[in-house]
DNA sequence: CAGTGGTCTAGACCACGCC
DNA sequence: GCGTGGTCTAGACCACTGC
């Protein structure tokens, strides 16, 4: 388990920052880090990159390289992939409870998102995933039968995504969110620990592999005071 | 206004991949490429890097570099950006009533994100958007005055993000989009036409220009029951 | 085994901000 | 002028894939 350098010192830098230093606050400079570090200015330049990429620091060219404002009180998720991550990186414990796991035949609009032929089945998951021990997020998973063939729950003790890449060699390249906000009703609210009406988000994911096929439809809830969902908006031209 | 040479080999390649490959074709290796353009390694993989994370190709460890399985020529700017495209492609006709425009000294959340100096300004402009007539989003957008000096109302006959290219030649190449359900107040939920507590979607949006300078800030609320967040997520990682 | 991407080093010069 | 981040070189070894 031994961690490639630069993402040792990504971890380091993150600890610091987030123990130690207040937005705005100026980091040391790149010549002074790889000094510090006993690594090479490419090595702390992939680190700050990383950084820099997820809106932990911003760099301006000249000046120095800063604290970015962090959104410190409420956790953060990119998205569901990112989740157990996510969580250890915010200084939450992550837990995830895996309910149920049976092969069902879903509902169209579900069939649908899956490109599933009449007939065809897909494997139903329901998870509850809590932060320090509270719940933050229900959902349910479909995976096409076909693609996850003799799913067992005692794959799902390993990470998900882990599992569809060891076990079926699959892997999302490509998700589609969709987020909504909607107000819990009695039996959801219950679930989450929250009251009826309170506000949480509605999220449809719908994952595909590198050849276009759709491998994972997800409905999760999550609850509105505890859960930030935070994507990334690329505006690329040439 | 030399270009640095890993932009010339990620535009380059980009072409290429825009005009003679299709998704899942393989490019040719780094090693190659870098024969080819006679540079060095870590210029190419600087490269690849970028259109890697723009999610353009993807990388498997030991196999090989591939085009990724959809390639947008035109990528959504997240939510604010595709207000009126969303709304257009769904066959509403949008509309945006600027409200109000002013230059103020943010509060220190606000000034954080935008990297405001203490004292320095910023144009608060409101907005309410509405589909049909039917207000559908609220919002505030914070826009630094050093950047965009000299802003009028009667600039925002055009679209905002035509009027930062065209007045001021500025662009946002990259966005970070916090989405949040809240239950809205009173004051809220009279400006978006529903009942109070009902669930909303709360959007903080911060964009960045190339030099990583913040030239936007927005806080919107968006109706629950009619507004969805879309967004792409993707996954060349682990 | 050869070929691929992943990580890493120890240098170098350039462009920018500030005094 | 000096310190900062931005770009770049020419190597090296490791880890993974497929034959």
């Amino acid at each position: 388990m031994k961690k490639p350098l630069y993402q040792q010192v990504i971890s380091d830098l993150e600890n610091k920052i987030k123990s130690e230093m207040k937005p705005n606050d100026r980091l040391p400079s790149e010549r002074q880090l790889l000094k510090e570090y006993g690594v090479s200015r490419n090595t702390i330049r992939l680190a700050l990159n990383d950084l820099e990429e997820r809106g932990i620091i911003y760099r301006l060219h000249g000046k120095g390289t800063f604290v970015s404002t962090i959104y410190l009180d409420q956790t953060n998720l990119g998205s569901m992939y990112s989740f157990s991550e996510q969580m250890s990186e915010t200084g939450h414990k992550p837990t995830t409870q895996n309910r149920t796991l049976e092969l069902v035949t879903p509902e169209e609009d579900v069939a649908n998102q899956l490109n599933l032929r009449a007939g065809e089945k897909a494997y139903k998951l329901v998870r509850l995933r809590l932060a320090d021990g509270v719940p933050l997020m229900y959902g349910e998973t479909y995976l096409p039968e076909k693609i996850f063939p003799n799913l067992k729950m005692s794959d799902l003790k390993e990470n998900l995504y882990t599992v569809m890449k060891q076990k079926y060699n699959e892997q999302s390249i490509l998700a589609f969110e969709d987020v909504q906000a909607v107000n819990l009703d009695e039996k959801d609210s219950k679930v989450l620990g929250v009251k009826p009406g309170d506000a949480s988000l509605k999220i449809f994911r719908r994952a595909i592999n590198d050849k276009n096929v759709p491998i994972e439809f997800t409905i999760s809830l999550a609850r509105g005071d505890r859960f930030i969902y935070r994507s990334r908006q690329y505006n690329h031209l040439v």
